[in-house]
DNA sequence: GCGATACTTCATGAATTGTTGAAGTATGGA
DNA sequence: TCCATACTTCAACAATTCATGAAGTATCGC
């Protein structure tokens, strides 16, 4: 991922009802959330609603598919991945001890089920 | 962490300058840069440097100590963690499997030495 | 085809943000 | 104390971004 498409993520994400979708989203999964529910939701007017979600689409965060009247919204993850990648690249900087904490609290999102230590 | 933070933090990044700031600052690691070294470095007015520092620092991402003359910035790694995992929040809607390539891809700036796979 | 629903696009005005020059504060050396 | 270096703060202008109302497009059921 290039510095630009980088920038137009985080700008995307860096506004408060854009950040609300993304989450709503996140959460939502692969299958994703009407463009009108998410209006709803977030008690937002339908035109601004949807202006938001272009620069989300745009920057490639979620993507759009048509349902019959209606249009989904997901995130696309390998997108979202590649940002958090783009954020921590060279981190390490030869020390890989210190930005492990990093990984390791982004990765407690999701708990190892077999494996739980105490 | 709360919702304005993570929002201070992404709009910090959303810009040219500041994530290129920033990226350096992570590379950099917690020995940190001067100020007029990351200005020079950027090729930046010293004192448009500044504002944008003191933006980043605002948002929490780095923090400053003065040694001399200079003021050395640092990433502050626990904040930036912090920002990681309120993005990738309850990705996992019950499905591990569907944000296990996210965390697995950003973990890959880190690969363990001892084993290397592969 | 007609009306209703679901969203999008366009144009406008208000608010926020970024950059610059000038001036100010802090540290170090002579 | 005096000067130079290293940054910061202030004030002001230019550019970008955001929300809204009005109008437009696509789909569905009758």
């Amino acid at each position: 991922m290039d510095n630009d498409a980088a920038l137009k993520r985080l700008s995307a994400l860096a506004q408060d009802s854009r950040l609300a979708i993304f989450r709503l989203l996140v959460k939502a999964g692969p299958a994703g959330v009407a463009a009108g529910d998410i209006a709803r939701a977030l008690d937002t007017a339908p035109n601004t609603m949807s202006a938001q979600l272009l620069v989300l689409a745009n920057a490639g965060l979620v993507r759009a598919r048509r349902a019959g009247r209606s249009i989904i919204y997901a995130v696309d993850f390998s997108a979202m991945s590649a940002l958090l990648v783009f954020l921590t690249e060279d981190c390490c900087g030869g020390r890989p001890e210190i930005c492990a904490p990093v990984i390791a609290s982004a990765a407690a999102c999701c708990p190892p089920r077999k494996s739980r230590r105490a």
